[in-house]
DNA sequence: TATTACGTTTACGTAAACGTCAAGTTATAA
DNA sequence: TTATAACTTGACGTTTACGTAAACGTAATA
């Protein structure tokens, strides 16, 4: 019988204040993906649980990360884009060239963001025309 | 020496008032893709030039495929994701149960759309506060 | 006539992002 | 004690989206 309070039924964890920690299929069926994916994100660096043995332990940083992650899949960026945006979420303040070099990334990486809305937006109202010439020859054909 | 229409210094064609048309590497050059990208995309079904003999000959429809291509492809959609979407752009009219088809699938991309768009603004904003930060930090170094 | 520019097809190569075994470990339940 | 469930590390397979090279055709230019 195992008292660790990571051991609690599923996941969810934390009575008390404990910080709640995750195993890699609690993570795995949280975010609809399969454990040989969370591994491979591992092996790419943007993952990085402690370890239980062998056993991977994910606490709430990691499981932020791996959210961070599948946004940016979403939005259509590759492991490494993805690898470069989440490195801006948490590096170390640092110093002045480091600040600045950063600062020079953000922009970059907002100009993308913004074509993408822009993109984003013209193919929904497109989407919008088309769907009401469809209604308009269902109508039509009554 | 060539006089088609078609052959005009550069790509553009078309004094009078003929249908412009372009060369393979004309759209490569518009585009900033290869011309064996082109190729591929019609490997795919994406595109279906004419042919002049061997040589492919673009119209104005092929050429604004290939910009929907692109602007697919920023989106971060697949090429099988790309055709489906183009699909619906030029769809003749056809029956009831086509067009209700068309309907769904309209909707259905719609909301994949629609969540791309709160993704890229969560991002946009949470690079906001990292730059604010980022901006902050350089202020106290001074 | 030879070269250069642009086009063609065919085909093999490759990086990314996992899927899919295989073979072994560890812990709890029967 | 055995079986079951959940975990581990390889390692090879697969799909997508092209890159890259070979070998050739055609047309204008030197």
């Amino acid at each position: 019988m195992n008292l660790n309070i990571t051991n609690l039924s599923h996941a969810q964890a934390g009575a008390s204040a404990a910080a709640p920690t995750y195993s890699i299929s609690d993570l795995a069926q949280e975010f609809g993906v399969t454990t040989r994916t969370i591994r491979f994100y591992e092996d790419k660096g943007l993952l990085s649980p402690r370890r239980d043995g062998l056993k991977r332990i994910y606490d709430q940083r990691e499981r932020v990360r791996l959210r961070l992650v599948l946004r940016g899949k979403r939005l259509g960026f590759s492991l490494d884009e993805i690898a470069g945006i989440i490195d801006m979420y948490d590096t170390e303040p640092g110093e002045a060239g480091q600040l600045e070099y950063m600062l020079r990334r953000l922009v970059e990486q907002r100009q993308i963001l913004l074509q993408q809305k822009q993109d984003l937006e013209q193919t929904l109202s497109e989407l919008d025309q088309i769907e009401a010439q469809c209604r308009k020859q269902l109508k039509r054909m009554d």
